[in-house]
Order: structure tokens, then C-alpha cells, then sequence
DNA sequence: AATAAACTGTACGTCGTAGTTCGAGTTAGC
DNA sequence: GCTAACTCGAACTACGACGTACAGTTTATT
């Protein structure tokens, strides 16, 4: 499904209708753009288009400028993002439920990684909030909660709790991609790191 | 006649000789280029000039090219962090050998950050490897004693709590950044949150 | 005060990337 | 099997960053 990928676009009226060979080229373009953008968000069409196996001109052909490909790329990032944790319980025992949270924000931190910081100087800033900001109250809720039964340690800013969840998961990526931790047992390792690193 | 006794050798010829001024924009230059290299390792050379007060022009008079600019600040990073990591005693109490290990990572994180990465593009291999490995195997000699008596966890690897341990250095540098936490408060927090992440 | 070293801005050539155009070749779909 | 849609590479413009050359001015040093 998803037969989208032209919300905003401001090309002639050429909607619907497309062959099927060019909304297979337009998937596999938004797929190798997102998994290069999440190593490098600096990564050229050039090679976004040779990852995806097609020429450059026919990604030019299906979107506008580099930015409007990062624009989608990130919207669909956020969109998943939203859809995966909405189906995340957060009730219950806190320390459980982090470790759901975590479990689920850990795959979308690894798959998507380096997008947000490409889609940084793509998107409207009040986007890019919201890309920010649901993952973040969320955790911030759930945390605020876990303070209170004192499940987490209360003594530190909740802020800063929140930026080591952050910097956990961004490193946990980069220890997988560099080879030093498989990505099985990384959800694990991030789990166990994190409710230790907040225990009372 | 022979006006130029040693046009060529004057260019080769390094540190002395030069004059005050000269001497004083070359250690401006090095000062605006670690900081804001620190932030963004691709930092054009124009705003490195302008930061450091001297035009663009006269950063090329001291420096080859941005590779060799980078270099030198790559190096003297590396000299500086040799040279504090080595006054720092691990012997003792592992918990408090590693509090006093981070508080002096800490401040060369912070101040240096992302230099690791400009230099990862113009440095030799090897040279890098000794960058990486300095401080790693420091941290990772003094895990390993804290593992052996049961002050730190030993059921995860311990390059993960390397990794960890350079995430949370790394988050924090960012937090301080964007203003979540002050300098201050910073050592303090990395110091108790990786010594509870790494607790048995 | 004289001189050489150092600084400045402007302008030029080069290179890599973004984005476009064109003509010709393929391919999906009726 | 016809046709329109799609793809491709090569060549073009535009732009920014690196690196260099030049000519004029300031400044440290003797």
C-alpha cells in the first residue's frame, strides 16, 4: 500500500497513473537514500541514486531536488516512527515498560539514525520539532513516573536521563556498525545499560 | 643582488624565526579551528579565518592547506590528551580511579569532540589508531581490574561498556551544547550515571 | 626611520556537487 | 505490435569551497 509519495508535490498534474517499473524505482530510491542518509547525511544524489541502481537523471525524474527526496524520506521516517509507538503500553511497572519502549525505539534509532540530522536542514523547524518531541515526551512521561514510585533515581535532571537514553541508543548503532556488538543481542545490552544506568 | 638568500628555506623553516605577530595569529588560527571543529568537523576554512580574527589568505601563508590546518590541530589534540590521560592515577579503588579517569576524558571530549572526525579525513590510519586505542585501552585495562573484583558488572562484553562509556561522554558533550546542562554540573553527571550503568 | 616580514582584499582557476536539457534506447501496458 | 511512459548517459549551467597570484597597506624589528 502507501501508493503516496506525492502529497505536496508541485510538478505538472501527472498524479496517478504511474507504470509499475517507476513506483518500484521511486521505493527503491526512498530505501537507499534512507539507509545511506542514516550513516551519512551528507551522502550525494550520485550515490543514493547508483545504491538504488538507477541513474541519476531518473531520480530527478521522480523528485523535484535533493532536499524534496529528503524531505520524504524523513516524512516517512516519522510517519513509521509515530505508527511503531503507538502500539508501545507504556502503563504498568515502569522498568518494564521502558524496556518495551526502549526495545522499539532502539530499531527505529538503528534504522534510522543520521535521517533526522540530514532532514534538520531539509525540514519546516516546526516538523522537526515534532519528529523531536513525541519520542521524547513520551519518554519524559514515563520517566516522570518511575521518579515518583522511585523505580529511577530522582537525584539527577530528568532532562539529563533523557540524553543518556539518547546518547545509549545512538552509541549502541554505531557499536553495531562498527562491528563491536551484533544487532541481536543489542536490544539487550541497551535495556540492561539503560535501567542500570537509572536505578536508585 | 641576491635579494633572496632564503626565500625557499624560509618556508620550510618551522617555529622559529617567525615574527611576534605572526606566531600569535598562527596559535589564533590553531584555537578557531580546534573550537569549531570541535562542533563541525566540516568547518570551511573561511569561517576558521574569520574566527580566528586574520583572513583567509593569510591562514594559507601559515598553513599549506586545510588538510595540514586540520592535522596540526588533529596533532596537538592528540599530544595534549596523551599528556593529561597520563598524570591521571588508576591505580586504587576502580570506582574511584574511573571517577577520576572520566572528570579528565570529560573536559578532553568536550573540548575536542568531533576533531576525531575532521582528523579521521586527513590523518594517517595508523596515527588515528593511536587515537582511538590511547584512551581505550587506559579505560579498558582499569574495567577489566573492576570486573576481576565484582565492583563493575561482568555479564555484558566489555567493549560495550567502552562503548557506552564514550556514548555517555559524547551525549553529555551535546547536552552542554544545546544547553540542557551546564559545564559545571556535567562532570558530576557522567561521572555517577556511568558508574551506575556499570554496577554489578 | 628604514626595511623586511606580515597582513589585507580582490580576483582567478579548479574541482565536486546540484540541477537541467537533449536525444536515443527500453519497456510496460493496451 | 504500437505508443506513451520510462530510463539512460553525456553534456551543460550554477554555485560554493579550496588553493593561488597580485598589489597595496600595516607593523614588528633593528
Amino acid at each position: 500500500m502507501a501508493v503516496e509519495t506525492n502529497s505536496a508535490a508541485s510538478r505538472v498534474a501527472r498524479g496517478r497513473g504511474k507504470r509499475a517499473d517507476a513506483l518500484r524505482n521511486i521505493e527503491a530510491i526512498i530505501d537507499a537514500a534512507t539507509r545511506l542518509l542514516a550513516v551519512d547525511p551528507d551522502a550525494s544524489v550520485n550515490e543514493i541514486a547508483k545504491a538504488a541502481g538507477v541513474g541519476r537523471v531518473t531520480l530527478y525524474g521522480h523528485f523535484d531536488s535533493r532536499t524534496a527526496l529528503i524531505r520524504e524520506v524523513a516524512q516517512r521516517a516519522i510517519h513509521n516512527t509515530s505508527e511503531v509507538l503507538a502500539t508501545i503500553d507504556v502503563e504498568g511497572d515502569p522498568r518494564e515498560a521502558l524496556g518495551r519502549l526502549l526495545e522499539a525505539t532502539w530499531r527505529l534509532t538503528h534504522r534510522y539514525g543520521a535521517v533526522v540530522i540530514a532532514g534538520s536542514q531539509a525540514l519546516a523547524p516546526e516538523d522537526l520539532r515534532r519528529v523531536h518531541d513525541e519520542p521524547a515526551t513520551r519518554i519524559l512521561a514515563l520517566l516522570a513516573r518511575g521518579r515518583d514510585v522511585d523505580e529511577f533515581r530522582a537525584d539527577v535532571p530528568i532532562e539529563w536521563q533523557v540524553s543518556v537514553i539518547q546518547a545509549i541508543l545512538h552509541g549502541a548503532s554505531g557499536a553495531v556498525h562498527r562491528g563491536e556488538i551484533t544487532g541481536a543481542e543489542a536490544p539487550t545490552l541497551v535495556r540492561d545499560t539503560v535501567i542500570a544506568a537509572l536505578a536508585p
